[in-house]
DNA sequence: GTGACGTTGTCGCT
DNA sequence: AGCGACAACGTCAC
């Protein structure tokens, strides 16, 4: 016979994992529940556009927006509430009477430190507290056990493991169509407080410049238009993409959907899975698609487990080097000021659209590290963080500490040329004028090199290297050398 | 200790 | 389009 179960009261605190499918702590929150509570809680010390940029953070705002709908839908809602988590779920937890709050497991290092000091007084105020994997196809921990106790460096190792792991479980079922409500004369829910703020009222700028959307509905369909043409995903490999192709870029620009959770990494597995059953003939890891899935867990797997992850000292994987950390270096790269077109165009493309190709990121991160400018990789690292929407700690310090040959890449004379490696893409230079306007009218001779070009050139396409735009801060063919 | 190998370089040659 | 030289890194398997 089973005992009587109290009924709960669950806060379900969402922070990634922005969706309604595939969420097990969801799952978790309504089981015996009479009453649940969605909240999401906005920490104004993040909400400035030095530590978050217009792009990401709309993108964040319209998931927010989109899962409010969502659970309206069914019959809750969404509250957004303002202020440092450890402050404001206290306070809510009483005013509610919550028996338990269910999250998704983040193992970034400042969500981890969060949540062990708010399950500690969850606990002790006599809260149940449940947490589930579903932002990564592994628990990390399952990984590095299976690879004797550390994080694999090496792409081989990873693959070892997770093959001895078996696959990755398959996604949970949707939640029901009717969600337990929340109580009606609860303090704090009325929805004058906890709305969606617009950019405006957190003093960003109306608009964000980007035509990248975010939401649980954004990412759904995304997936369903992107791995409907199927022999494009049986064909996928990775280095073959075209990083100058901004109309249709050459990946699926799911990366913010993962990051944010719009997206379950294990819904997308499993529609990967689909295709690949389907098409026998299909690309395998590290190039294909799924591949691109299994190089985020492998980065996810070692910051999770590595010490000082981001940051170069103490690092036990990072290879210590005695960076130049030249200021105006760093000023010129992140504001499109070197003079080489192909790195200020990436960098305008970052600016004004959050995302570019990953191909792109290699060359603009080699030249300033190790390849050009040698700034130390953790400067920029805070770039992308800032202003990339798919930004996300444990694959943005890795693929740093990778392009820079400081972590699990070292064959540092494989250099990018800032001038020949965009030009055999797209040797008009299509992709540099929409990004450079200033040099709209450079003939493709001189594109790629315009301080080539002689004067007479320059003042016909109106633009003097030197005045209007840069001449090159740095001598690629000398630098690049050392 | 040794040797093979490493998601996605460039240049110049054929 | 494909190949070797470049100048030589760290990790892993043996």
């Amino acid at each position: 016979m089973c005992p009587a179960v109290a009924p709960q009261r669950s806060i379900l605190w969402f922070r990634k994992g922005l969706r309604l499918h595939d969420n097990p702590s969801l799952l978790a929150a309504i089981k015996g529940a009479t009453h649940l509570y969605p909240v999401f809680v906005l920490d104004p010390w993040f909400l400035k556009p030095d530590v978050v940029g217009v792009n990401r953070l709309n993108f964040l705002l319209e998931s927010l927006t989109d899962l409010r709908s969502s659970l309206q839908a069914r019959g809750s809602n969404l509250l957004v509430l303002r202020g440092n988590p450890q402050d404001v779920l206290p306070r809510v937890w009483k005013d509610w009477n919550i028996t338990r709050l269910c999250f998704e497991a983040d193992t970034e290092d400042y969500a981890e430190e969060r949540d062990t000091k708010i399950t500690a007084a969850a606990q002790e105020a006599g809260i149940e507290v449940i947490s589930c994997v579903s932002h990564t196809l592994y628990d990390t921990s399952d990984v590095v056990a299976k690879n004797g106790g550390k994080a694999p460096l090496t792409y081989k190792g990873f693959e070892k493991a997770i093959t001895a792991l078996g696959p990755p479980p398959a996604p949970v079922e949707d939640p029901p169509a009717k969600l337990p409500p929340l109580a009606a004369d609860s303090k704090g829910t009325d929805s004058e407080t906890t709305s969606v703020p617009s950019l405006r009222e957190l003093g960003y700028p109306d608009e964000a410049s980007t035509d990248i959307k975010g939401g649980e509905t954004e990412a759904l369909a995304r997936l369903a238009e992107q791995l409907s043409d199927k022999g494009w995903v049986a064909a996928f490999e990775k280095p073959k993409g075209d990083p100058t192709a901004f109309i249709k870029p050459a990946t699926t620009v799911l990366s913010p959907h993962l990051k944010f959770g719009c997206l379950s990494p294990r819904l997308f597995y499993e529609a990967l899975q689909r295709v690949y059953k389907e098409k026998k003939e299909h690309s395998k890891p590290p190039v294909s698609l799924l591949g691109q899935l299994l190089w985020r867990e492998f980065y996810y797997v070692a910051a999770a487990h590595t010490p000082n992850y981001h940051r170069m000292e103490g690092n036990p994987i990072c290879k210590q080097i005695p960076w130049d950390n030249n200021a105006e270096f760093y000023r010129a790269w992140e504001e499109s000021r070197t003079g080489y077109p192909w790195i200020d165009a990436i960098m305008a493309q970052l600016r004004r659209t959050g995302w570019m190709h990953h191909l792109a990121r290699h060359c603009v991160a080699c030249f300033l590290t190790r390849g050009d400018l040698y700034v130390s990789w953790e400067k920029g690292r805070d770039t992308f963080d800032r202003l990339l929407i798919d930004g996300d700690p444990s694959l943005n310090s890795g693929n740093w500490m990778w392009l820079s040959a400081s972590s699990f890449f070292y064959q540092y004379f494989r250099v990018y040329s800032p001038i020949t490696y965009g030009k055999k893409y797209d040797p008009e230079g299509k992709y540099v004028k929409h990004f450079l306007p200033i040099l709209k009218d450079y003939p493709p001779k001189y594109i790629w090199e315009p301080w080539k070009a002689p004067k007479e050139v320059q003042e016909q396409a109106g633009c003097i290297i030197g005045k209007d735009y840069p001449a090159p801060i740095v001598d690629h063919a000398e630098v690049s050398k050392r």
